[in-house]
DNA sequence: TGTACATCAGTGAACGCGCGTTCACTGATGTAC
DNA sequence: TGTACATCAGTGAACGCGCGTTCACTGATGTAC
């Protein structure tokens, strides 16, 4: 009973989008083939018109998450200008892209999706610098215009607002939600705000 | 062909041990009941003897990291008495397990490991948060001793250690060991170690 | 505008592999007499 | 000290389930004439 026929291009997005919901709110475990597939409507012997297999799937699944992380930062610089005010946007949208997407942390670390598959270990870290990469640009940006304090590495400061999002993550999700991210991440973020911004004033408000 | 028949008490450990092992160099995917049993010289349903299913092996794995991780702390405590300088013991340690033993941040994020059993899933949260507890312990201590700033949250500063662990680990694991992850620690505790500080020199060496 | 045909997304059944688990059996170890 | 017996760790074969994947077939869609 077909009901509908849709074009590969189409598909390949449905499928790639139900498989990173999927991910986010079953778990990786849950990832079947037939789980997909039924998320779009689709017997599991249907994804293989579309993909060569399980493995290309999770391939798309990886560059989805790439292209919307990159989007974040992208839309952060459009937003703002401060770079202090930047990175404070980058922090949020970054919490907020993981609780409305628990899979991004999950796939990070899961084995399923890294270790059995060396090129996609490697693309996966390649998007993540290339994430760190945007954040330190901005930095020095910061850097150059005078509100980061200069002797800084724009490394560290990026790494350290990951620092911010990673361990909330963890926590929000071992907590089922019970952990405040967003709490958490306002708090770290002042502590880190006072430690890189050039100002020194630091039990002001 | 037994070669050995040992305690239930022995093998226990064994087994958790070897799942742990196990866990770090292959992965959780690689993690079945015959490989964990190759590691200890038994065959699959031989560990039957002495847990009641997978489920089991998996639950003592947590057990072993908690112990573990614990025992970091507590070393720690004992090693110094410096609030500061505990702090960047514990981070210390804390980097050396994770290399040691990559499981670690990977039974944290994993959903066979976590969403596949929710009571296992509460246990590692009461494990992060029990470690969590002990560095914050530490923290006002030092806020008590006039090492730390009174009027930071030691919540805050104890995630901000996570927050250095954490990121790092995952770079680590993702390069394949390229990613060096104690001069990233050391680094990170740079500015962390000022901005948690009382004496509030910034450019000193 | 209507008809014939090629293309290709979608289907259902079946295959095969891996893996957790069960079960009857074995044989070593330690204890009671 | 020696013998009989209970206990229990370890074994090998087999089961069953889930899941990724294959394959021959179907029927809708779009195009050529």
């Amino acid at each position: 009973m077909a009901i509908e026929k849709l074009d590969t291009a189409i598909r390949r997005e449905q499928i790639a989008e139900a498989a990173l919901d999927l991910l986010g709110t079953r778990g990786i475990k849950e990832l079947s083939m037939a789980g997909v597939g039924r998320q779009v409507g689709l017997v599991p012997a249907g994804i293989y018109r579309h993909f060569a297999g399980k493995d290309e799937v999770l391939d798309a699944v990886v560059e989805l998450i790439g292209q919307r992380l990159a989007a974040n930062v992208h839309l952060v610089r459009e937003e703002a200008h401060d770079a202090i005010d930047r990175l404070h946007r980058v922090l949020v949208r970054h919490v907020r892209f993981i609780q409305e997407n628990r899979a991004v942390p999950r796939i990070i670390f899961s084995d399923e999706m890294v270790s059995g598959n060396p090129k996609r270990k490697a693309r996966v870290y390649q998007i993540i610098r290339g994430y760190l990469a945007q954040v330190s640009q901005i930095v020095r940006e910061g850097q150059r215009s005078g509100a980061i304090r200069a002797e800084l590495n724009p490394k560290v400061v990026s790494m350290a607002l990951l620092g911010i999002v990673l361990p909330g993550a963890v926590l929000w999700n071992l907590s089922s939600g019970q952990f405040d991210v967003s709490d958490h991440a306002e708090q770290a973020w002042n502590l880190l705000r006072e430690s890189i911004s050039s100002d020194t004033k630091r039990n002001s408000p």
